[in-house]
DNA sequence: CTGTATCCTGAATGATACTG
DNA sequence: CAGTATCATTCAGGATACAG
């Protein structure tokens, strides 16, 4: 695996965006995928077309409003489409766009390596909450510093 | 590309999990990822160990507090490693731990699919806003519904 | 069924000042 | 240099009611 990091380097000029930080596409794609529904609502999506209140029903906790704005915020991205039926009472059948459907990879990758290293990240932070109360107070003669070097 | 999609499928039990939705592990580190800073840091420190105030300076609009706090969650998740050198005053340097590492990849999948796409994100995000005030009024004698079916 | 309109709370982030 | 402590602000997200 690995040093396909090219598009990495590709966003990161050395002072990194101003405050305009949205400007960074990494950031922008990441922050959207990072909400508490789009993840979810795309690789359903990702599998068939879906309707509104199937989405509702499938995602346990998922409000209406809330699915109602990530929808919304899909489409707008042209992520996802919209198609309205003229039935009584409506249909609206919602799917991944091509473009939405070329998003699939990466959230794969991203996908597989949370599930191989949910483990280590669980365990990490176990680690880290049993460390605020360890009993491992180190000799405190040993506290002098090796090495001290000016920090320019 | 694309038909990695094991580890989306993996995580996706019919019924959605339940409101614990954090047990879903993609979700899970999409949501870190998808904080405002976690990405950057992680990005530098890919790149070479960074002293705190070195990140602090390089990434512009970052405040102190929230370096700090990003900085913490990724080495309670075992992500970045924290040196302490005992000099005056002090130094302390960050960087990625082999786990953190391998997150190198999947990141880059993402970020190369952001600097691909982000041109058509753009535009699908000004032809959605155009399209809120467009004269393409359709003709409203052709507004008849084609077909009338019944929801189930 | 597919939404919209309000209201409300907690979390994320930022600004500022202070410390070892 | 590398933080911590507080306070203020904003915003995502949830609850609920209503509508075409």
């Amino acid at each position: 695996m690995s040093t396909a990091n090219t598009g990495v380097r590709a966003v990161l000029p050395s002072p990194v965006p101003s405050d305009e930080y949205e400007q960074c596409p990494v950031t922008d794609v990441a922050r959207r995928l990072g909400d508490k529904w789009t993840l979810l609502v795309l690789v359903l999506l990702g599998q068939r077309p879906y309707r509104f209140n199937e989405l509702h029903r499938t995602i346990d906790g998922l409000s209406q409003r809330m699915l109602t704005r990530t929808l919304r915020t899909l489409e707008t991205d042209g992520l996802v489409d919209r198609e309205v039926f003229p039935t009584l009472p409506p249909t609206v059948e919602y799917r991944l766009t091509p473009l939405g459907t070329t998003l699939l990879g990466p959230i794969s990758a991203l996908a597989d390596w949370a599930v191989a290293h949910h483990a280590d990240l669980t365990a990490a932070r176990e680690r880290a909450a049993g460390d605020r109360r360890p009993q491992t107070d180190s000799d405190p003669t040993a506290t002098a510093a090796r090495e001290v070097r000016r920090t320019p």
